[in-house]
DNA sequence: CCCTGATTCGC
DNA sequence: GCGAATCAGG
């Protein structure tokens, strides 16, 4: 498989939207998430608005057998710190070497972390709240294997959508929306009781 | 162990 | 340019 215009395109798409490196890589088929990546990389669009969760900064130093005596100049250069990126929040500081695309901003992605005994505290719906507020809007019909299906509103009316927003892992849903769909049975009679 | 992206380097 | 192997982390 070569990376043509419309492969190219579809990456750029989902990487845009917040799509990890493996979803893209099973959509366009016949790549591995490594290729992904290395082409992600190749076309300079390395991180994207939101973060997929990782900051890049990482150094390594020389992990492999570096058996070639050779002189080698450093070439390598990273010198741009790289603070949490809040998308909606703080003020941007750094000068944003992004200016062309802006797509959407995933929102469930920069979210406190979810105790794994979490009861339904007022944190996650607030969380939940938030993310029904920039859901995407999917139509039944829009929604694929990668968008949360979770259902916002009342079916019988106009005022009714999915979050479509990425899934994290496999789930039906996002992250914030799985926190809130599978409550442990403990956390839920504590909660009641 | 599952996943994520980042980097290196032989091809 | 490509991507497997590897690294580093959640």
């Amino acid at each position: 498989m070569s990376w043509t215009e419309e492969r190219v395109e579809t990456l750029k798409k989902m990487w845009g939207e917040g799509q990890s490196a493996s979803q893209i890589a099973k959509e366009l088929g016949g790549v591995t998430r490594n290729a992904v990546i290395g082409k992600v990389h190749r076309l300079g669009l390395s991180n994207r608005s939101g973060g997929g969760g990782k900051p890049a900064a990482k150094e390594k130093a020389a992990p492999k057998a570096e058996a070639a005596p050779k002189a080698k100049p450093a070439p390598k250069a990273k010198p741009a710190p790289k603070p949490a990126a809040e998308p909606a929040k703080a003020a941007e500081t750094i000068p944003a070497p992004i200016p062309a695309r802006k797509a959407i901003i995933p929102a469930g992605q920069p979210l406190p972390p979810q105790p794994s005994a979490n009861e339904i505290s007022p944190e996650t719906l607030a969380s939940a709240r938030e993310v029904e507020k920039s859901a995407k809007k999917l139509s039944l019909m829009e929604l694929t294997e990668r968008t949360c299906k979770w259902p916002i509103g009342d079916p019988a009316t106009e005022e009714f959508w999915f979050c479509g927003l990425p899934v994290q892992s496999g789930k039906p849903y996002c992250e914030v929306h799985v926190s809130v769909a599978f409550q442990p049975m403990s956390a839920r009679r504590d909660r009641k009781r």
